[in-house]
RNA sequence: GGACGGGUGGGUGAGUGGCUAAAACCAGCAGACUGUAAAUCUGCCGCUCCUUGCGGGCUACGAAGGUUCGAAUCCUUCCCCGUCCA
């Protein structure tokens, strides 16, 4: 708390302060100094879904570059989980690309409005987060962004610094800008009513208080999914009634998950996150559907329009087999998590299990003392292979479980553990563990 | 405040006294087939015990009580949600 003051104040020190810095960044730093509209536009749409309305951006993109001064770029996130997965990075990587382009990316927590919830695309009210959960969740996302953003060139903004100063007043005043009908107009409430869903007024307060943050950024540009839509449209008119020009939006499309159907998110179980391992990270990607991975290409990875455009001919040529299409894709998307070694590694362990259906080179090992022989089921479950003797029963029965490469059939079998040994155990096809008696 | 409707397994949702650990679908898991693709097919899908059997026990249909040989199903009270009225 005390940090994020003190690194607030210096942010805050102005507007003179971040133009000198501009201008040293300027002089040394070639990267920093602006390029032409045009080139910075197409970058910058790179995979965008929308921007609205896209004259306004050119416009602010214009004036920037004649007055030297960069654009304001928010992306405002809700540490409602301690973990990023691939989705959140897809407008991340949008918020890189301005900060490339020499604009200053702002990454705001949203640790105020978290613990009210987002209603966005959810059928019922979310129980509010504590203020506990929200520090903690905050402080991983943190480590997490600065895998994609540059840290040295990131303001980072937390809306309890104002959110949590309004006045019942101040509040009020920030309602009777915007009307019910146009709140009930979005989807997410108009279903909920219609279902017969309950709404809690405060979710209703949610796009308003964001919007609030918008005010305080004086933000030019605020990115988004394309689920965000509304709160970022309510965002560019209160900056309005507030007397702001009213920001540029520029949204970017949701990324499908592992089953190819529906967004990528936790709750679904169709992710992968962020801080997940080289092997399980890269074995994920391969499950995607074969057409999904176009879509990874464009959002999840640096690759230009073009580069892809021809991989695409490539494989529909023939020339090169899907399956090699999509290896490329993970140990890429590996790589910029992991770093190229282990994205190499990853990907002959992948090679070497699923493709010649051996053991993975380095099995996780796990040792257990001398004693009397086990029932493989009880076992099952103390080494976390299954999660009750049911499902390890199960299991077995259906032919999922390997001792040593070769299947057991008898759910009732005993492991003598009396001397010491090793046994490589398998149960279905991602778990091994290498089990060392001593 | 009143009238009416509703709360079922991870989700949708059937079930109005025993044949219901609860249809169907989705999700999930395993096997087959593959490129760990996807699609498809087959099986599983609360926990637990053993003599592994269409076996026994326990827990479960918003909560707590009650009626009954027997309750998701009937009764009472409470909690929650919605619709309409005020």
């Amino acid at each position: 708390m005390r940090m994020r003051e003190g690194s607030q104040r210096r942010i805050c020190s102005g507007r003179l302060l971040r133009r000198a810095l501009f201008a040293i960044l300027d002089t040394t730093m070639t990267s920093n100094s602006f390029k032409p509209v045009d080139e910075q536009l197409a970058y910058l749409k790179k995979g965008a879904a929308e921007i609205i309305p896209e004259p306004e951006l050119r416009a602010a993109l214009e004036k920037s570059l004649k007055t030297g001064v960069p654009l304001r770029v928010y992306l405002g996130v809700d540490p409602t989980a301690p973990d990023l997965h691939l989705g959140h990075t897809v407008v991340l990587r949008k918020l890189k690309h301005f900060q490339d382009m020499g604009h200053t990316a702002v990454f705001l927590i949203g640790d105020f409005s978290a613990m009210i919830g987002d209603p966005t695309g959810v059928s019922e009210t979310r129980p509010p987060l504590t203020r506990e959960q929200v520090d903690a969740n905050a402080k991983t996302y943190l480590a997490q962004v600065f895998k994609i953003l540059d840290p040295a060139k990131t303001e980072v903004r937390y809306n309890s610094e104002w959110l949590g100063k309004l006045s019942a007043e101040a509040i009020v005043r920030l309602c009777s800008h915007y009307r019910l009908a146009r709140m009930l107009e979005r989807e997410d409430f108009r279903k909920r009513l219609d279902e017969g869903h309950p709404i809690s007024v405060h979710e209703l307060l949610y796009p308003l208080l964001t919007a609030y943050d918008a005010v305080s950024l004086k933000s030019d540009v605020e990115l988004g999914a394309t689920e965000q839509k509304f709160n970022l449209l309510v965002h560019r008119e209160i900056q309005r009634e507030y007397g702001l020009p009213g920001q540029a939006i520029l949204t970017m499309p949701i990324l499908v998950g592992l089953d190819g159907q529906r967004k990528m998110s936790k709750s679904l179980n169709n992710y992968i996150g962020i801080t997940e391992p080289p092997a399980d990270m890269f074995g994920k990607i391969m499950s995607i559907p074969d057409d999904l991975m176009w879509l990874y290409y464009e959002l999840v990875t640096d690759r230009t329009p073009q580069q892809i455009a021809t991989l695409k001919q490539e494989v529909s040529s023939g020339a090169l087999h899907p399956m090699d299409a999509k290896m490329r894709l993970a140990e890429e998307i590996v790589s910029g998590f992991h770093g190229p070694d282990p994205a190499r590694k990853a990907a002959d362990n992948f090679q070497r299990v699923f493709r010649d259906r051996q053991s993975p080179t380095d099995v996780p090992a796990q040792k257990i003392p001398v004693g009397p022989p086990k029932k493989l089921i009880v076992l099952l479950v103390e080494l976390n292979l299954a999660p009750s003797k049911s499902e390890a029963e199960r299991l077995i029965k259906q032919g999922a479980v390997e001792l040593n490469e070769s299947r057991v059939d008898d759910p009732r079998a005993d492991l003598d553990l009396t001397k010491p040994v090793q046994f490589l155990l398998r149960a279905g096809k991602k778990k091994f563990l290498r089990l060392i008696v001593e």
